[in-house]
DNA sequence: GGGGATCAGGACAGTTTCGGTCCGCATCCC
DNA sequence: GGGATGCGGACCGAAACTGTCCTGATCCCC
């Protein structure tokens, strides 16, 4: 048994619990003189994190930013706050970090005690976003293929097509993609013999078989997935026209949901993508200024609809 | 230097990167002997981490779910996607998680390389949700003072006070507490030489001054947050009745977020807190069925102004 | 400027651990 | 049965570790 691997992460755990220690502090805690202490100390260094100590009273040790990350080591608490944290990045619609996220996940759910895990599906019952009654892709979906994908292994899932048929499917999984605001997986199909894509939100009960495989030759994956959606990431592009500047509205609408662009004479064309109008017409409207529809004529129905019932429910 | 020290590690790391390896790929990868790989497998195991093996055609290490969370092992982009997706937990509205996840975050940062965290501040800055133009909390104000109470060391902060006065607070920080939506921080005020309550949401510019001090005795902090918040979390309380049976309703409304009771005939009451009636306004209407607004009178303005922008837009 | 607290690290010696090599065995799947 | 894989005991020389000195460096506060 090597008790010094485990002192050095000890040391590593305690320092990251607290960012100040003194030697004498860590020789204690540590059950060692502070000279092991010390060495303790460069061995980390020589691992590459970086420890920064400061002389004199107040001083001790610290663990430094250095230029690669020291493993984490998180509590239970922490384990699920960062849990609960990335399913809710990962299945909602956080832009840019998706992938990663769904990574570091699928990491984390790999190791995560049972206990906790139970923990984390009751915080996340209890906190599905009012805006996303019905999440758009389950996390679990994503953990379950994430992993099968690094594994690698078979999965099989319940998959219901545009068409509303439902057929189970045994693929072999290569890689997920997020394009638009979809997860999409690319995969190998056993049945038919080909490569295919797959809308996660349109599966269910997905895992991994334990079969495990080698992976064939691949055409390039974000390539492959592009040329597969055939249908526009979002159902409707509402653009509409605001009687304010440019500059005004961006301050209010980030530019990953919304392009801005001046219409001169102190108005402004916004364009978005989405699926639901109604989502665009309370966070167009509520920016305050006045707002006319440009396109397309639902959303300008929607906004009746919306504007009828809070005019009744407001009476 | 202790070479096994780091060989452990980056087993450790490997496992975590892919689910499973077989013990000749593994000495590969470490430069050791098969033989070396197993005793480290069992070091691995000593440590409480459980390495599970299969034996046989396609069988191999495979790191389990334990009794205690392994170091979690991130690269560079997962280390952005967890402290992003933290972030926005942290700072957001996220109910129950915040103090752990603030916790996390503060481990996370001590020692994120420079070169991420500007990549984190990129992908934040461009990710502010549409529903809260203005974040509620900033992060850094969060990890800068939760960092300061681990050490322990003095903050000092710009403070707004609720009549406008702007002042620079000296501070010794003990605790962060979460209250109905609102961070409060429980410190000992330098300046005025007694224990106080600050709002983050008024904070701007914390940071610790690197002044260790030594903790003194202090009274329960959420009790004295709770006496010391005259004010309820939330300016308003929304109630509302809704032409649909409880059961319904509850189907698209989160516990966390309101509460929803039976009112007989079909009919239930929804009853909410929130500082922005707009919000509040937008999601009872857009549920879909007809709504009468109980209280506050305010609410039915904000319905009101809310229909006739709507109207305007779409006529 | 002095004293106290703190980190830094060399030298030595006894003990422990480590890692490679060589084996035989247990599983699992085809 | 054969092949791939994990399991672990025994042995031995080399290497690492720890504690115990001891001497310096800093830094801060009085």
């Amino acid at each position: 048994m090597g008790d010094t691997t485990q002192r050095v992460l000890s040391l590593l755990n305690l320092l990251q619990q607290r960012p100040v220690w003194t030697g004498t502090e860590l020789a204690e805690r540590l059950g060692v003189t502070t000279r092991s202490v010390r060495r303790d100390v460069e061995r980390l260094r020589a691992l590459g994190y970086p420890v920064r100590a400061e002389h004199g009273t107040g001083g001790g040790y610290q663990l430094g930013a250095g230029k690669a990350l020291p493993p984490l080591l998180l509590d239970d608490e922490e384990a699920v706050a960062v849990a609960v944290s990335l399913r809710l990045a990962a299945g909602g619609t956080v832009a840019g970090l998706g992938e990663a996220a769904v990574r570091s996940l699928a990491k984390l759910d790999q190791v995560l005690p049972a206990r906790l895990r139970a923990e984390v599906k009751g915080v996340i019952d209890a906190t599905v976003s009012l805006d996303s009654p019905v999440t758009p892709v389950d996390a679990d979906v994503l953990v379950a293929l994430a992993r099968a994908i690094r594994t690698p292994e078979r999965a099989t899932f319940d998959y219901t097509k545009a068409d509303g048929d439902r057929s189970e499917r045994r693929v072999e999984p290569y890689r997920l993609v997020a394009a638009g605001r979809r997860w999409y997986l690319m995969a190998w199909d056993l049945d038919r013999d080909d490569w295919r894509t797959f809308r996660l939100d349109r599966m269910a009960a997905a895992r991994g078989t334990g079969w495990r495989f080698k992976p064939r030759e691949a055409p390039d994956a974000v390539e492959f997935v592009r040329a597969s959606i055939t249908q526009a990431p979002y159902r409707f592009v509402a653009k509409v026209r605001i009687a304010a500047s440019a500059n005004e509205v961006a301050q209010f609408v980030p530019s990953t949901m919304a392009v801005v662009e001046p219409d001169g004479d102190g108005h402004s064309i916004l364009t978005a993508g989405a699926d639901d109008l109604d989502y665009i017409a309370y966070h167009v409207v509520r920016l305050g200024w006045p707002v006319t529809v440009i396109e397309p004529p639902e959303l300008r129905d929607a906004m009746r609809r919306l504007g009828e019932r809070l005019a009744a429910a407001s009476s």
